[in-house]
DNA sequence: CGATTCACTCTACAACCGTTGACCGAACGC
DNA sequence: GCGTTCGGTCAACGGTTGTAGAGTGAATCG
């Protein structure tokens, strides 16, 4: 019932991180059109006007919120390759961070969610495409294999298939594996 | 300037349908939320109110507009599947429906679309995973058959990505061909 | 201890939304 | 021709949203 003295400064990072945390919970379950910051200050146990007024903007608060971009690929062979683009795709460990899920949760009806998304994944395409040089079609392999990772985490993560969700992390690297080598192989 | 005399009717009609395809345009460009009556209705050259009168509510406009099922499976080898696969995601002759991209553009952010995806994709991973009865998780396997081809269409549909945009279908349909059959591929 | 800072709340505004009901005028049935 | 139907518009309401500004009380500092 008490935390017994706390400094202004403790209160006021406190509360600002209690704030981040809803919102982050929030944009990854709703998206950011249908997260109102009275529903992310009610469930910080705030007023919405300091939501504002500590950051600005709900886009802001968005922006804060999700600031999680996915590590940068630095693989060089295919299948350390496979291993971390499971792991970035939450496929691995735990699943992604929450700021991820808000992102992609927003991707397909916010405009800067949406850019921010393709400038990421842009980034994948060209790491793995770089691995890649070997085959023809390097950059369309690419992006089919970091598309199609994207589509089973969309339907693991945000859609909560059961199909996948009743299977293990490891069930559906292990089966994913020579799919991608597939997908990565040169012809013949 | 004159459509020289059209019965009451075919006046009807003809405005029902412009505002079905405004809606499906708006709805497949914005999603549920983001495309407001009021803008369905200006690009129909209409009033909003009559939008309402005609079809009831936003919710039922959205449902008319988008009454677009994929087909169901009825492949019974793997390579007439992918075939019949990369058909239903617009990956082949001309892309999806529009109303299956309004669909598709909402699912992350609206109740109602997500229920109806995740039962239209619930369908597929059945189908797949009847054809699949030879191997072990069938049902995994279709179901993420289904998930990484949604994602591919995601990308190259909703987020416009380049590496995918600039690719013609059969090259994508051929070099996802190999992938597929991995995955649904028995060990060995 | 007095003055000031500052975390936080209250109230309110302006914009936008979906939706409604009253209304108008031209096509219809008789 | 005349009354009625009906496609279509107009104006408005009630609710929700993001956001601004004034205010309050307790921690801080001299």
């Amino acid at each position: 019932m008490s935390t017994p003295h706390q400094s202004r400064a403790d209160r006021r990072r406190a509360t600002e991180a209690r704030i981040l945390d809803s919102a982050r919970e929030l944009f990854a379950e709703k998206g950011f059109e249908r997260t109102t910051i009275r529903a992310v200050a009610t469930a910080a146990g705030v007023d919405p006007a300091l939501v504002i007024q500590y950051f600005g903007s709900k886009r802001e608060l968005f922006d804060r919120a999700v600031q999680a971009l996915p590590a940068p690929l630095t693989a060089t062979d295919a299948d350390e390759l496979v291993d971390q683009l499971l792991a970035s795709l939450g496929l691995k460990l735990g699943g992604l961070p929450e700021g991820a899920l808000a992102m992609m949760r927003s991707m397909l009806t916010d405009q800067a969610a949406a850019d921010h998304v393709r400038a990421a994944l842009g980034r994948q395409i060209e790491g793995v495409g770089a691995a890649l040089t070997s085959a023809e079609d390097a950059e369309l392999r690419a992006a089919l294999v970091v598309t199609a990772l994207l589509g089973v985490t969309i339907g693991h993560q945000l859609l909560g298939l059961a199909a996948l969700r009743a299977a293990p992390a490891e069930r559906i690297a292990a089966l994913l594996h020579p799919a991608i080598k597939a997908l990565t192989a040169p012809p013949g």
